[in-house]
DNA sequence: ATAATGTTGTTAAATAAAAAACAATGCAAC
DNA sequence: GTTGCATTGTTTTTTATTTAACAACATTAT
């Protein structure tokens, strides 16, 4: 058994929460803090300070009896357990609205996630470049993906362009898609793909207006 | 009590399938299926049947023995329970690129969610229209609201500027905010907020990458 | 009509997740 | 040093979620 695959088996619900304490960690170092308690971070998160101990239990003992947590070392630990500790090449297919914007989002670079090239198959924007980066044709994709060392891939277009894009994405050295085309994928080969439905977290939004009342 | 607030209450776990049910009945509906049972719908979903059924019965019985589901019938009212029956009037704080990706996003306006302006602070932008909506000073946001019957908000500026946006919003008689500010709200007045972060999605994928092993 | 079949709605069991409790231990004060 | 305090890491308990089981019942075939 090696060091990554046999780690414990880590819930997803506790996955969902591990970004969540590394940005508040990252606030608490920007803003100076040096320690902190489970139960201090416990009532700034809404979680309880269990949770937390447990959670971060599953990987490791990050904390001192009587102290707390050093945030910074904390901060850099989940980092770690996040991938986020080295930097990540990708690229976007799929130049609209939705690729661009998150091509040129400006949150990503501080986490090392950063996009390389866009691809479309509109010749007005193969040739040009969108918040700095460059959009190259669709043909390319998979020789610009080994080339360059690309190991993440932004699905950006309607699904059923996805659904070929994936097939041939599964032949490359990618590690994982992003996906934001409108319907769920896996594949093969251990690449990894998150599935992420924007129409979907806006009816969620729908369903607790509908199911709630209004206080005035 | 009312028949909204004393609904049983539903698990944030059930809330989280319901549009992902919705959307592979509206496929099957699409395609003219007329009749499914749960342990078909089961293998096309990658969940179990029972849990399909479980989930269904919390809204009441769709269903028929011996039959299956109508997916017409089920389609519109997992619709009714999601708050999609009826179109919901939104605007967007933000005419950046994601502002503007998420308010020209096609998948929106077949499931009744209408974006009519988006209100920005860049006099460059102020008067123009994006996707045919226009662009209003963020000084009349408040009045637009109360003008246009406005249900949503979503939010696409940085935290700073989004904390004071969502301090004057709540004065407003919107029902909810889809927050894509990278801090979390929460809001007085039984204003919902679904809080979106990109960035922790990508950081999940980051973590699935990191501990999964490629398979050759 | 009647019987056989299929499939739900619902109850029960199993599993998983979260919260609480607490023993172990490092830190700070004296 | 020794004692008391704070806070973790870990075990136990509780709660929630998921899966399995099955009785009830509609549909279909005969």
């Amino acid at each position: 058994m090696d060091s990554k695959s046999s780690r414990k088996n880590i819930s997803q619900a506790i996955i969902r929460r591990l970004p969540r304490y590394y940005r508040y960690l990252g606030e608490l170092k920007a803003e100076g803090v040096e320690r902190i308690s489970s139960s201090e971070l416990s009532s700034l998160m809404n979680v309880t300070a269990s949770q937390i101990r447990q959670d971060l239990n599953n990987f490791g003992g990050f904390g001192q009896q009587g102290y707390g947590y050093n945030v910074e070392y904390l901060y850099d630990e989940i980092g770690k357990i996040l991938g986020i500790d080295r930097p990540h090449k990708i690229v976007t297919v799929g130049a609209g609205n939705l690729g661009s914007a998150l091509s040129g989002y400006q949150n990503f670079p501080r986490y090392g996630f950063n996009i390389l090239a866009m691809f479309d198959n509109d010749e007005a924007k193969i040739g040009s470049t969108i918040h700095g980066i460059p959009v190259l044709p669709v043909s390319k994709l998979t020789s610009y993906i080994e080339e360059n060392g690309i190991e993440i891939v932004i699905l950006a277009i309607p699904k059923e362009e996805a659904r070929q894009i994936i097939h041939t994405l599964e032949g490359t050295s990618i590690r994982g898609v992003w996906n934001f085309a409108h319907t769920d994928f896996e594949m093969s080969g251990g690449i990894v793909v998150e599935n992420v439905h924007l129409s979907e977290s806006l009816m969620r939004l729908s369903y607790e207006i509908a199911n709630s009342e209004r206080l005035d």
